[in-house]
DNA sequence: AGCATTCATGAACGTGCGTTCATAACGGAG
DNA sequence: CTCCGTTATGAACGCACGTTCATGAATGCT
């Protein structure tokens, strides 16, 4: 088959989104550090050399692949829970939780080994921070309290920002030994939903 | 200047024991995939072979380091705090806090990089979990709050190993941001003591 | 002093990776 | 049909890294 032939074949995606949805894919499985560019090429079933009439370099595939990863992935969660107001305070913190878990369990997969590589790291900067408070899930989070607090639905001695931290915080240690097992591909359905209860029951004694 | 004299000078320590000593710094330094082969014969101002002198491969003398690392790392924080019965419980989660933060922060940078290397990760088993919750940190943290509820200090419906995980993540979620930073030698002081006090009063409220 | 053993040395090797480039296949214009 | 710009191709290149090995220096034993 020829090559021009199975690009149009490739469901009239252009070779370069092509090239970003196989990275992405590599990324999510393997962490943005865990695979060559042959890889990406044998994945993707195009040649070794591709790459470079789409993209400068490697970083610049991984970069754009990474971000449309955690876009891709936000999208597919729907819009943040939590309208100050609405359901019960433990009701919003739960649905919060759960989302955090599944984006993150989506997301921080791919940010593996990039810690080690400062040149990556530099140029992913504006990524590296949303791996740790998720495009800023926490100010978000700390947003909904105020909000609720203003309401009168919180004691107003707590204190929105170390609630925020603490169930960010919470969804990342559930998270992180998950990485470190063979497969890793976590989901929300392995977490024993007793640490869920506890952790959304003690902050929630602990702010209200 | 001889080898034999150099060793000799570089206060009897054996060549074995400096090279660990060598890795363990650039580990906690640059990760533990941040460095090659001849970095450390260059830092341990040895010929580039000496490596295998002493160690099979890189990586058992990454692991011995890894492991020492740790060690060292513990001994130098001394015991881990929280008698139960003793002092106030406040007083206790804030010496825990600072404990894990302290642990933490001196051990998760040299465990960076690890994660996206299969082969690596798999040598490293029994060291991997630590890096996630600290050498049993949460257990031990669970084990101590269980002593206090039994004491009467805990509310008796308040959950122990959700406790520990949130103040454990808590821990992690104010570390990891700053790993991504240049530098990333981070410490305790950096962190607002607000953040501290806000946790804790936080938790403390949501079991007491 | 002579010999055997140990071990530091650093040049050299093999491998894997990111990247380049000459080639050719393709589609469109005249 | 022919020419031309575009772009996929994959072999080849250069480099960095982990590892090996022939060499020689130091040490301990007899």
């Amino acid at each position: 088959m020829s090559p021009r032939k199975a690009a149009a074949l490739r469901d009239d995606q252009s070779l370069r989104d092509h090239l970003i949805a196989t990275c992405e894919h590599l990324m999510a499985e393997r962490g943005a550090a865990g695979f060559t560019v042959r890889d990406i090429a044998r994945n993707a079933q195009v040649a070794d050399g591709v790459l470079y009439n789409h993209f400068t370099d490697k970083e610049e595939l991984l970069a754009v692949a990474l971000h449309a990863h955690v876009r891709n992935t936000e999208r597919a969660l729907g819009e943040r829970p939590g309208t100050p107001g609405q359901d019960t305070l433990e009701a919003n913190l739960r649905a919060y939780l759960d989302y955090a878990l599944r984006l993150h369990m989506a997301i921080m997969p791919a940010f593996a080994g990039l810690v080690s590589q400062p040149k990556v790291l530099a140029r992913f900067a504006e990524l590296s921070n949303p791996m740790a408070d998720g495009q800023g899930l926490q100010a978000n989070l700390a947003a909904y309290l105020r909000a609720e607090q203003r309401l009168g639905r919180l004691r107003s001695t707590a204190n929105p920002d170390a609630a925020a931290t603490i169930l960010i915080g919470a969804c990342h240690e559930l998270i992180l030994p998950r990485l470190y097992v063979q497969g890793a591909q976590p989901s929300p359905n392995d977490i024993p939903p007793g640490y869920i209860d506890g952790i959304v029951t003690t902050l929630i004694n602990g702010i209200v």
